[in-house]
DNA sequence: CATATGCTATACGGAAATATATGAGCCGCG
DNA sequence: CGCGGCTCATATATTTCCGTATAGCATATG
């Protein structure tokens, strides 16, 4: 066997399959498009495998480069983990630090949260990344996530928070207008905001809550910003975080009793960054104040 | 900010934390130790830290180059991991398969297997990495693993195959010898092999049988081949699967009713590797065959 | 104390990879 | 139809990087 190609090659393949194009990757990376071609050349050469249909419009991947695409796109998360890493190593709490959290938490949450960081750590950068995909963490994506399930994975450092709280809510015009529902059967007759894809943990929502099933919802959406806006609006009966509907004194809370969720909350850490200084700062800083703010809820 | 590095340098800088020296790396890599220098000067340069502390007997790695090794590690293992992707596209199943397995499985059962694979498909190569570990997968360490735990990762592709029974076994000369205990607490007077290090695996095993604990272990090691040829010398009492102690005339079970485990295993492989033959050839058929073992077993 | 054997650091010529410049083909638009 | 904008491919010039050779230093050995 050949040597080892070039890892760069690896980076430029990322490139042309993000732009789709030699030029449009040379662009991207500040480098020109017979460097690009040279690359991909031999990339093709030391996998032994064609890996793009050229066209007059661009290169088309093939299914061998789509084999190897996810394997591409750790290795430049990976990299960009490692210099996040190295960034301000001055004992102080400085450089970037990326968070993958919920839409919910990170639009409603984080931001207070995140200004007293700021205040506290004036050269502190965050990246927020807010999505419900799980695996951020394990590709290196994020260096710290917020997570409604329990990671169960070793490597990963994580610190339970408790639980929010998650009701049925309507805005109370909504309520003045069609009535406030007695039971779980009344929904029938309401207008429910609910999800859309099925997703497993949706399938999972539906197999705990038989009285709340796709037929009935009138507005189908999965983000969850987008329920909370649908019942500010007073569009109908949607679920949301106790926590946000009690700041709105419009929203109200609709069958208290019959219908309740928990969602238990960790912050979680790759070990590997236990010992950074910028990491464990906001480790502990979130850790603390979701804390406070499940507890405040509480009391 | 200056232009991301070369991704080369990470791998230079892998080497040269595992040789311990620049000419020691560059003779790894094939290079020459100037080479290597630069490299290492370029990446101080452009993680804005030193690296290593030159010495005449080499480099010994600072704070901050262990800080970033993990990440280095992994693009390393993910490079090997995607060459080993592209290698033998040919819709035949050929190429290379990397398997992490227990030290048990890998040794015990995976032989017979492997070989029968082997003969159905003669193109095939599989590595076995033995260990413990349960990251392997996500390290892309492995394509392929056996595992005792249920991986709860999403993006990971997990089968049952069933659960190996587990018990108390002793050679019968070790028996003749010392007498064969007929309850736990008989077990204070003889000799036990048990484990070493406190392992959190070790730990929930011990809160499971109060009746063994460290105390009263006559020989510590953790390795469980180590176990079976111990128990197999006669040396005492210890634990393994029933399957590999049933094989062997000479082994007894002892206290069958009183101490049994049973080992829930899957084969797991990651999502992204579905779609390749070769790994979906090995993935279909280590369910098959460790499958059929267990049955086979119960029958 | 002299010598051998590691190691790193530096200087310099040559090979390799890069950028520049140009040509050819495809597509949409007036 | 013909033009401008886009693409990739090719040929040439330039820069960058690598290898060779050498020097300097520390340690181990007699």
């Amino acid at each position: 066997m050949s040597r080892e190609p070039s890892w760069d090659l690896y980076r430029t393949f990322n490139a042309v399959l993000a732009e789709g194009s030699l030029s449009g990757a040379a662009r991207a990376l500040g480098l020109t498009q017979p460097s690009i071609a040279r690359h991909i050349d031999a990339l093709e050469e030391a996998v032994g495998a064609p890996l793009f249909l050229r066209t007059a419009r661009g290169l088309s991947p093939t299914d061998a480069a789509l084999e190897l695409r996810p394997f591409a796109e750790l290795m430049a998360s990976t990299s960009a983990a490692l210099l996040r890493t190295a960034e301000g190593r001055t004992g102080e709490v400085d450089g970037t630090v990326r968070i993958s959290a919920s839409e919910v938490v990170g639009i409603i949450h984080l931001p207070a949260i995140l200004t007293r960081l700021r205040q506290r750590y004036p050269l502190l950068a965050i990246e927020l990344s807010l999505s419900n995909a799980v695996d951020d963490l394990l590709k290196r994506q994020a260096d710290i996530a917020i997570r409604m399930v329990r990671p169960e994975q070793q490597a990963l450092l994580a610190r339970r928070v408790g639980a929010f709280p998650v009701g049925l809510h309507a805005h109370k015009d909504y309520l003045a207008r069609r009535g406030t529902p007695r039971s779980m059967d009344d929904l029938r007759h309401h207008d429910i905001i609910g999800y859309d894809a099925e997703t497993p943990a949706v399938r999972a929502f539906a197999q705990r809550h038989p009285g709340l099933d796709r037929a009935m919802f009138a507005l189908r959406v999965d983000s969850n910003i987008a329920h909370l806006t649908a019942i500010k609006a007073g569009f109908g009966i949607g679920i949301c975080q106790t926590i946000i509907a009690d700041a709105d004194p419009d929203l109200v809370r609709v069958l208290p009793d019959a219908f309740h969720e928990d969602l238990e909350t960790c912050v979680v850490m790759h070990e590997d960054l236990g010992a950074n200084t910028r990491c464990r700062a906001v480790f502990d800083a979130l850790v603390a104040e979701l804390t406070a703010l499940v507890r405040g809820r509480q009391g």
